[in-house]
RNA sequence: GCCCGGGUGGCGGAAUGGCAGACGCAAUGGACUCAAAAUCCAUCGAUCGCAAGGUCAUGAGGGUUCGACUCCCUCCUCGGGCACCA
């Protein structure tokens, strides 16, 4: 046999795999199905770079060796093509986008096949092709149906040299992630996918999930979410009076809720539509919702005056399921002729539908009555309020439901046990107290704030707005303040500042009080001023805070700079239970804190805090809430996702601009829409599909009409964010992918991605998956079961590769030196797989040595040593086996190449292998080394391909076999070490342990030689004996 | 500022409560050779000692333990992330 030539049989085996699809993988194996995916890569015109080979090489492993474990594995490639780098690249060498992304995964493909990476070629997959986006189109289109892609006027980051808009995940320190331009920011009219929507499921399900902890815990705090609570707080200015149209037609009802807004005392006039000389209205009550309802209702009628509109809506939740009435009469009817029955056989019919709904969800009946309320002001704003009032449905007036009962009444109110009908007024006021406690909150010129530390109320001493909070602006407007032109010109100011510039103010506070109106801090009912300030976000929570500055940093130094007051609410918890804690407001009087006094923004105790001084700050929370007429709230970081882009590189957005009928999708049997071939891409402060009139032009496809396709491409993370739903199924031209192929092969058991990915792309990708579950095109919620990242290479000088420091290592050049075998195993071999490593270029000779070596063995050309004798190499051969396979596993691939050395180092020094020993050999080596192992394999006469061989198994018996070394220690510190058998009992260990002279001789130095016993013998079994003197 | 990871020979790293430095690189000495490369053998944390052996040592300092690289506290330092999110 010659010696050990990679360049020959790399390019033998590379050429079998490929030509022979060794490794196709079937969808109807009757193996277990195991799915691993790899970050398909950007196909740069750079070339591979030594990041991608690493963690191909790992999940290469894992591929062959679950293989060998008898599982049928579907481990793919694709390009993810469609990009910025490509087309910047493009427009300055002169070529077509589409030319230079082909020469890039043609060279990519290149590059990846010479490393022998088992991939099911079959199944590759390119963003680029049409066949690909058609369905990248389709989801689009889908998610638009759902009304969770939408389009919005928003500020949005704009890179001015790449000329578009960029998520806000794409922007790093103020700066383009891609070109590293400064961003601006600008209003612009954008494509939103709503994944805000699924913030808490994507919270939530990361619970279970077999990812790294910093991973999850960064997709936790990108969602951001925090409990807190939404509390007004009213303004000194008088109520308005004014007139209010009611949106019904309903007579008996509209007196109603006359009489109910006049003797709540609003000052409101109601009125119906045709007063306002609006005589036709009327709208279908088909909404999902109560609110939904009512929101329908208020919205047709806004759009018929300028006077605001209100519009109700009533209806149940039933043991968590909201009903209307009038659904359910439908369905408790079933069909029925509501006229041939009797008001009491309506009322049986609908509870006992009720009463079927409470028990098919878990037997519960309580339910609450709700009375949904939309308001729209004459500005068009949107305000919906609910007044929720629990019932119980009863069988008799005050009775529990018995289902053997007979049943009576539909429901009755709580409070004053009567059917709606039998109240008075004023009965039915008490009633519907909570709902005029919301109107009259609506209708109380006052501010929302949004605040997590509600127990800190009392010690609110000012509120800020954000300068973009309407009310600054309406304050603005309206004339309502008299320092009118300095507010203004703060405004302006902050609106020219990016969030960037903000945020270097952090230690510098800036901001203008509105002088002439005051909030009125609910709980204190003390007045206090209003400030706008640019470090309160509009973007978060409601755009205004109350300031409580003896217990917020940012709060405190706002108030020290413009000498505002500071109170305190709580004080730290006390060490010694009923002692104060020294230094602590004690003894009454004097709330008012000296500036210098510091803050204190931990958990404590109130103090000047009304009734609820001495609670427990967390416990007061919810209580304080509810005695300001606040409500708990939820609020996330996490925004919508910013799809639209004004290149040309990319997915056409499958949507037509219609004069007539605004947006419509294309309809799904004319997708894809096809990106053009253009005469001139480059961006001119449009997006370059708007300049291509064969393309723009386009008939409305509803009405017919002359309409315009939208010009925008969409982002690439779009692209990747379903793809790996694409390789089970990845040539389908029905749909976007086989329900039963998909549900065979997904979710991905094993993924591996490079440590930048932990927020976005997996953050997307759970997303569509599960927005494609929810419309049933999967059965599972979470895409990825296992993951891992791997750390990059750095240069030799523990830098970053990169082109301009020149120091980067080209996988070309190492291969072509040193053959794909070793260049994989060194990679593995050169730390721990998600620790970022230097790059040695001696390193690697070690690893060349070792296949030299290992090659040498298998081929018998090395002949046994004189040097030392050991008898068999089988129990370590065993030993080895267990190892390696367990590391394997475990992605510990630097100590698994270390335990077959160190089996080659002992097996050296042995007598010949036998052939079984051989051939297990070769097998475990070959995940790592697979064109050596199957050259070997080959050579030892074998037919048929390593990838099909079980993996070997291990003896137990003869790992335990193996003579193991027992320390003895005294005091700890080790004396002696002895050789023993594997199955040594404790006694007999501790009798070797005394009789060592070693350790006799050590007791005898730690001055004990009047032979006294020890004081304590410690045994650690098949680990060590330690005597404590 | 806050949150997460790290810090072990000349270097990459191993050991996650039980022999610190596995495995590999580099280095030194030797064998082979006319010579070089390749290969093979030996040495290889510091320090004291002729030696046997001792002492010190895992960023620093404290603690828990029979025993700590490993667990706890304080601090230093490097890397990454978030950054006025109320």
């Amino acid at each position: 046999m010659s010696a050990y030539d990679p360049k020959k049989i790399e390019e033998k085996w590379n050429k079998k795999w490929l030509k022979e699809k060794v490794f196709k993988a079937s969808d109807d194996s009757s193996k277990p199905k195991y799915y691993q995916l790899e970050t398909f890569p950007y196909p740069s015109a750079a070339g591979l770079h030594m990041g991608h080979p690493k963690g191909y090489t790992a999940e290469d492993i894992h591929a062959r060796y679950m293989r060998m474990r008898g599982y049928e594995v579907l481990y793919t490639m694709g390009w993810d093509a469609f990009g910025l780098p490509t087309e910047n690249y493009a427009i300055k060498v002169g070529k077509n986008p589409k030319e230079i992304a082909l020469a890039n995964t043609d060279n990519f493909r290149r590059q990846v096949q010479m490393f022998g990476f088992s991939y099911d070629w079959d199944r590759e997959i390119d963003t680029s092709s049409p066949e690909y986006y058609k369905w990248t189109q389709w989801l689009f289109i889908q998610l638009y149906k759902k009304g969770l892609a939408y389009r919005a006027e928003a500020r949005v980051n704009w890179c001015p040299k790449d000329q578009t808009v960029l998520a806000n995940e794409q922007v790093i320190d103020g700066k383009c992630e891609r070109c590293g331009t400064e961003i601006e920011e600008r209003n612009m009219e954008q494509w939103f996918f709503k994944i805000t929507d699924y913030a808490d499921r994507l919270l939530t399900d990361l619970k279970g999930l077999d990812w790294p902890s910093a991973t999850i815990k960064r997709q936790e705090d990108w969602i951001g979410k925090s409990e807190g609570a939404e509390i007004d707080f009213e303004l000194n200015l008088p109520r308005p009076k004014m007139d209010l149209v009611f949106a019904t037609n309903n007579q008996g009802k509209f007196k109603r809720m006359q009489k109910l807004f006049a003797a709540a005392g609003l000052g409101i006039t109601l009125k119906m539509p045709k007063e306002i000389g609006i005589a036709n209205f009327d709208v279908v009550e088909d909404g999902k919702t109560i609110a939904e309802n009512a929101g329908k209702k208020a919205r047709a009628l806004a759009n018929l005056t300028d006077l605001p509109v209100f519009a109700d809506d009533t209806g149940f939740f039933i043991a968590g399921e909201e009903i209307d009435p009038v659904t359910v009469k439908r369905n408790a009817l079933g069909g029925a002729d509501e006229k041939a029955l009797t008001v009491e056989q309506i009322a049986e019919k609908m509870q006992v539908y009720y009463k079927a709904i409470a028990t098919a969800r878990g037997g519960k009946v309580d339910a609450e009555w709700r009375q949904a309320l939309c308001f729209i002001t004459p500005e068009k704003a949107v305000v919906h309020e609910e007044a929720v009032r629990p019932v119980v449905l009863t069988d008799e007036r005050h009775g529990t439901l018995d289902p053997s009962l007979p049943l009576r009444g539909l429901y009755i109110p709580k409070i004053t046990g009567k059917y709606p009908s039998e109240e008075t007024e004023e009965e039915e006021l008490l009633e519907l107290k909570s709902l005029m406690e919301a109107i009259q909150r609506l209708f109380t010129p006052a501010i929302k704030i949004f605040t997590t530390r509600p127990d800190t109320l009392f010690g609110a001493t000012y509120l800020v707005l954000a300068p973009e909070h309407p009310f600054v602006d309406g304050c603005i407007k309206q004339k309502a303040i008299s320092n009118l032109d300095e507010v203004a010109a703060y405004v302006k100011v902050s609106s020219h500042k990016t969030d960037r510039m903000r945020q270097e103010d952090v230690k510098d506070k800036t901001g203008v009080e509105l002088k002439g109106v005051r909030a009125i801090n609910p709980v204190t009912k003390e007045e206090i001023p209003i400030w706008v300030a640019d470090y309160v976000l509009g973007s978060y929570g409601t755009g205004a805070i109350m300031a409580v500055p003896a217990h917020d940093e940012r709060d405190f130094e706002f108030a020290k700079k413009f000498g505002l007051p500071i109170r305190k609410a709580v004080v730290p918890k006390p060490l010694i239970p009923g002692v104060p804690v020294v230094g602590a407001a004690m003894g009454g009087a004097a709330p008012e804190l000296r500036v210098e006094e510091e803050l204190w923004e931990g958990r404590g105790d109130l103090i000047n805090s009304g009734e609820f001084t001495g609670m427990d700050s967390e416990k007061a929370k919810a209580e304080i809430v509810a005695f300001a007429g606040g409500k708990m709230k939820t609020q996330y970081k996490l925004r919508d996702w910013s799809v639209s882009r004004q290149r040309y590189w990319g997915v056409p957005i499958p949507m037509i601009h219609c004069p007539k009928d605004g947006i419509v999708p294309v309809p799904e049997s004319e997708l894809p829409v096809i990106l053009p071939d253009l005469e001139n891409y480059r961006p001119q402060g449009m997006p370059p599909l708007a300049g291509s009139p064969a393309f723009i032009n386009v008939k409305c496809p509803q009405c017919g009409g002359d309409a315009k396709r939208d010009a925008e491409t969409l982002d690439t993370f779009v692209d990747s964010s379903w793809y790996f739903l694409r390789y089970p199924d990845p040539h389908n031209d029905g749909e976007i992918f086989d329900k039963k192929k998909a549900a065979h092969w997904m979710p991905v058991d094993l993924y591996v991605i490079g440590a930048e990915h932990t927020v976005l792309h997996l953050l997307y990708s759970r997303f569509i998956t599960k927005f494609l579950h929810d419309e049933g095109y999967v059965s599972f919620v979470e895409p990825f079961t296992r993951l891992k990242h791997q750390g990059l290479i750095m240069a030799a000088d523990g830098q970053k590769m990169s082109k301009s420091k020149g120091n980067v290592v080209n996988p070309d050049e190492i291969v072509a030196e040193f053959g794909a075998d070793v260049t994989r195993m060194y990679l593995m071999f050169i730390g721990p797989f998600d620790d970022a490593t230097p790059w040695d270029a001696k390193g690697i000779l070690g690893v060349e040595r070792f296949l030299k070596r290992f090659w040498k063995y298998c081929t018998g050309a090395s002949e046994a040593k004189d040097v030392a004798t050991v008898p068999s190499a089988k129990n370590a051969l065993h030993r080895t086996i267990k190892k390696v396979g367990e590391d394997i596993e475990a992605f510990k691939f630097n100590t698994a190449i270390s335990a077959l050395m160190i089996f080659l180092n002992e097996a050296e020094l042995a007598t010949p292998p036998a052939k079984e020993d051989l051939s297990a050999l070769v097998k475990i080596i070959h995940p790592f080394a697979p064109h050596m192992a199957q050259e070997l394999w080959s050579f030892m006469g074998n037919h048929g391909y390593l990838d099909f061989e079980p993996w070997p198994a291990y003896d137990p018996a003869l790992i335990a076999q193996e003579k193991i070394t027992i320390v003895f220690q005294v005091n700890g510190k080790t004396k002696d070490t002895v050789s023993v058998d594997a199955a040594i009992k404790e006694d007999a260990a501790k009798e070797m342990a005394l009789a060592s002279e070693k350790i006799r001789f050590a007791i005898a130095a730690a001055g004990r030689s009047d032979a006294q016993s020890p004081k304590r013998i410690i045994y650690v079994d098949k680990k060590l004996v330690n005597i404590v003197i």
